[in-house]
DNA sequence: CTGTGTTCCTGTTCGC
DNA sequence: TGCGAACAGGAACACA
């Protein structure tokens, strides 16, 4: 599920509530996810109070107090959720439900408690404290943030310049740029009506300046971000009212998960295929996307 | 340094 | 209907 439109969306859901609230206690129920929690973590959160919460790519950054963060990736299956309603003494609960298969922290808040749910345990959490100015090496290395200023055409042809690989792994790479997934490239790959096997030293442009196409592509790629944020915002209440499993933003995608399909395209004969790269399966119209 | 394949884990879907 | 195989939104890591 979470891409940057959707780790985005659960900043905006869960910032209301964890932004000024403190954190009374928190309940590890095993020792690792992805990695091993970090030394003495539940403890170092203790008394702390969260007074922002932000997004960088794909991770959740939940500021404290003490300048320390608390930092989370939500792998493939990571979730978040709220539990609030307070008992008739003021005492929130948990747990409210009677089986909560992977809920691996429980973190206690003075008006809430916040649940970390993971079947995979390919996400995780860690803690930057103010002892250790350097931020943890895997914010370090990640590439720009395609919302920001810094974003455009001229970024990506630098970006792209030279890479020998496709442009559909080029664009996956975090180091590139930072928060698009399978769904979003392939996605913009096909709004831009280009062929994801491309060298993506192509749109390097021979000049300096950036192509058309590449100007086109990188519209593409804030469009699809921009819009789905949007529709992740809206469907966030169905989200919640159902008990959970309802992806944000199937509905508009275009070419994923759609192979065997007619090409959304208006005007456009084509049947959306499928094929692999770097062991992601890919989607696009081999029609339109050239 | 760059590019690619493997690996971690469980749940869901697919094909026989 | 049942059951094993294939596959899934990510990215660190090992290696060519």
């Amino acid at each position: 599920m979470p891409e940057l439109p959707e780790v985005e969306t659960v900043r905006r859901g869960l910032a209301p509530t964890l932004v000024g609230a403190h954190i009374l206690r928190v309940d590890l129920r095993r020792k690792d996810l992805r990695f091993p929690f970090p030394k003495d973590f539940a403890a170092r959160l203790l008394g702390r109070q969260i007074i922002a919460l932000r997004r960088r790519a794909k991770y959740l950054i939940a500021e404290m107090s003490d300048g320390s963060a608390l930092i989370a990736h939500l792998g493939m299956s990571g979730s978040f959720r709220l539990e609030g309603r307070a008992d008739e003494n003021g005492v929130f609960n948990y747990p409210r439900s009677k089986n909560p298969a992977h809920d691996h922290v429980v973190i206690h808040l003075d008006r809430g408690i916040l649940v970390y749910n993971d079947p995979r345990r390919f996400g995780f959490l860690d803690l930057a404290t103010t002892d250790d100015p350097a931020p943890p090496p895997f914010l370090a290395k990640l590439g720009v943030e395609p919302l920001s200023n810094e974003f455009g055409a001229e970024t990506l042809a630098m970006l792209v310049a030279g890479r020998k690989t496709s442009i559909k792994a080029a664009l996956l790479d975090q180091s590139l740029i930072a928060g698009l997934g399978n769904i979003y490239v392939c996605e913009a790959l096909h709004r831009a009506g280009i062929a994801p096997n491309r060298p993506a030293s192509e749109f390097a442009g021979r000049t300096g300046a950036p192509t058309k196409e590449t100007t086109r592509l990188a519209g593409s790629i804030r469009d699809v971000l921009e819009e789905a944020i949007l529709a992740g915002g809206s469907s966030l209440r169905d989200h919640r009212q159902a008990d959970g499993s309802l992806g944000y933003f199937q509905h508009h995608f275009r070419v994923y998960d759609r192979g065997g399909e007619p090409c959304p395209r208006a005007g456009c004969k084509g049947i959306i295929g499928k094929m692999t790269q770097n062991g992601r399966t890919t989607f696009f119209c081999p029609k339109c996307q050239k």
